[in-house]
DNA sequence: GAGGGGAGCGCG
DNA sequence: AAAGCGCGCTCCCCTC
């Protein structure tokens, strides 16, 4: 797909294909499939979430998997609408914001990223302004969409080769993006280094919470094994403590809604994402539940913030 | 017909 | 030698 994107200049016919493949991919995963697989007894669609499977604590779901419902796309959006509350019920869907980047705050104690956070400010904004040293409100959107890529690679150890794919430009141009991050943002660079050092002397890495996560690879004898180790290492605390997090929202959660909302239930969980189905005259009421139970999951040095709606749909309760 | 493995691609 | 983390499903090719 990055092949014929790039193709995509030059001719009509790699878009026409990747055109085509979305449409077979959207057709034989979902449209073909989900409406087979519909329990008679209940007319829904009951996933099995896998409890003890990932590296990093997250849950899967299998059989469907209902964590890759399609959301990118125009057409992909028109599958998630079908996702839908019977009458008189809405759908209540809640996820944290950037939760991820406010644990490497969390863990890095980096002053620069926690201020961005403590001032409730555009994060890739707000990064691109301090990289480059301009005013927020001067930052172009080419300039926050490359802070954006630096922010997402780098909790994935990405590095300036990857940098430079993502961002269509040369390496050289990458690794001053990375430099001038690590110099406004020098603790982060403190936490990638000792979270790889550890990863090396003890094979595993923890959580906030002191959970070991393992690291397979990191005594390989082959250098491009060890390396990859050491990307998974960076991330695996941050992946591993958003779980942490949200599983402990889950439960304080189903405890409020077994004592004060009998008729709501939680019907899904997507990573950082948590779904509800609620008598319509007690939304308001669950979304201010949610919402407080998922922001008071964990005391960090940044506040919790998780972004709450509802409608008749999945889709509409993004909107 | 069952199952393995790889490519490809949907999501966070 | 590879270059960005974590998953599951479909399609295709292959073997048994």
């Amino acid at each position: 797909a990055d092949v014929l994107e790039l193709l995509a200049d030059q001719d009509v016919l790699p878009g026409l294909v990747l055109e085509y493949r979305q449409c077979r991919k959207l057709l034989s995963t979902y449209v073909d499939k989900l409406p087979k697989m519909l329990r008679p007894a209940t007319g829904r669609l009951h996933t099995s979430f896998q409890q003890a499977v990932t590296a990093t604590g997250r849950l899967s779901s299998t059989d469907p998997n209902l964590q890759n419902i399609p959301i990118r796309t125009a057409a992909g959006r028109r599958i998630r609408k079908a996702f839908s509350a019977p009458p008189g019920r809405l759908l209540v869907a809640a996820d944290y914001s950037q939760i991820e980047l406010r644990i490497m705050a969390h863990i890095s104690e980096d002053p620069g990223l926690l201020g961005a956070f403590e001032a409730q400010r555009d994060i890739h904004r707000a990064t691109a302004a301090d990289v480059l040293g301009i005013d927020a409100d001067e930052v172009s959107d080419d300039q926050r969409r490359a802070a954006k890529a630096i922010n997402f690679g780098l909790m994935y150890g990405m590095g300036a080769f990857g940098l430079a794919r993502s961002l269509k430009s040369t390496r050289s141009e990458a690794q001053a993006h990375i430099d001038r991050y690590f110099e406004r943002y020098p603790k982060v660079r403190d936490y990638m280094e000792e979270t790889r050092a550890q990863a090396r002397a003890q094979g595993y890495v923890e959580t906030v919470w002191g959970r070991r996560l393992h690291i397979a690879g990191v005594q390989s004898k082959s250098p491009a094994a060890v390396q990859a180790a050491m990307r998974a290492a960076i991330n695996a605390p941050m992946q591993g403590t958003a779980s942490d997090i949200i599983k402990r929202a889950m439960v304080e959660l189903h405890a409020w809604l077994r004592e004060h909302c009998p008729n709501c239930a939680i019907v899904l969980q997507v990573h950082d994402e948590l779904v509800l189905e609620a008598p319509q005259d007690q939304a308001e009421l669950v979304i201010e539940a949610v919402r407080t139970r998922m922001e008071a999951a964990a005391e960090l040095r940044v506040p919790l913030v998780a972004e709450v709606g509802c409608g008749g749909d999945w889709n509409a309760a993004r909107g």
